[in-house]
DNA sequence: CCAGACGTTGTT
DNA sequence: GTCTGG
DNA sequence: CCAGACGTTGTT
DNA sequence: GTCTGG
């Protein structure tokens, strides 16, 4: 699974490593800052994401994926608590998602990093944050489906996506300890391949499986993470944090 | 037929 | 929109 | 997933 | 302990 994640990157660099035009409303929302140290799915924010309709572009989706058949705002609010994620696996069968897979609505997800808690005993009362990032890369891509609706009451369409998930690999099953799940990741030189909408489901099957092949590194994080009283949307947030009981 | 779900992960 | 359970 | 609540009356 | 809201 996948519900923490960060983007500590400009809007310049990350229009630079996609190759995507931004819009002047992007830019005055981002301004010259870092999109986020730590974002939690549960705000359902927007954040830039580049999408197979307009792989040119970077694009303010909403986390949080709302399928074009919810018919108003108290259905979407209700359904996407479940549609952070998407079990890749299983994306062409479930009624929220097989739309978007289908038609081959398929994005990039910019990310630096996402964080998983990792449970130091059976009782399940020790969990420790780790923020797992690649070895030798700033930016990646966690892919996604996304899906446009009519109905949630905004000015315009609301924009939004799933992130995809599929088996640990090796290290996310050192942390992850208990549900055993990660976010896909598209290494660099697929990119191309996942936001061609005419892949075919077999490939696209085989693409969420490239993680077994990534090299990613983690480290023990503070529990400021989730600390309600103060922002974890700041710099700090990243910084390693040494337990004690973690000895690997 | 109509009403209601449509989801993730999980034993704190 | 489409499927399932009642 | 985590954090926080943990209730009453009313009545389509 | 279990449910709900975010």
């Amino acid at each position: 699974m996948c519900y923490h994640k960060s983007l500590k990157v400009k809007l310049e660099k990350l229009a630079e490593y996609y190759q995507a035009e931004y819009d002047k409303t992007m830019s005055e929302l981002y301004g010259d800052n870092p999109i986020s140290y730590h974002e939690n799915g549960f705000d359902f924010k927007a954040t830039p994401i580049v999408t197979a309709g307009v792989p040119n572009a970077l694009q303010n989706f909403n986390w949080g994926l709302v399928p074009f058949w919810v018919k108003d705002a108290a259905g979407g609010t209700k359904l996407r608590v479940s549609t952070l994620n998407c079990i890749s696996e299983e994306m062409y069968d479930k009624p929220s998602f097989r739309d978007s897979a289908k038609e081959g609505k398929r994005c990039l997800i910019p990310s630096t990093g996402f964080y998983e808690w990792r449970w130091m005993d059976e009782k399940g009362k020790t969990k420790i944050p780790y923020h797992i990032h690649f070895k030798d890369q700033e930016l990646f891509s966690i892919a996604g489906l996304y899906a446009k609706n009519k109905n949630m009451g905004t000015s315009g369409d609301y924009h939004s996506y799933a992130v995809l998930t599929t088996r640990a690999n090796t290290l996310m099953t050192k942390i992850h300890n208990s549900k055993k799940r990660m976010p896909v990741i598209i290494p660099k030189q697929y990119e191309k391949d996942w936001l061609n909408p005419a892949l075919s489901k077999d490939d696209v099957l085989a693409l969420c499986n490239v993680v077994h092949e990534i090299d990613l590194d983690a480290h023990t994080i503070s529990k400021r993470i989730t600390d309600k009283k103060e922002s974890s949307d700041v710099p700090e947030v990243l910084l390693p944090h040494v337990y004690e009981e973690v000895r690997d």
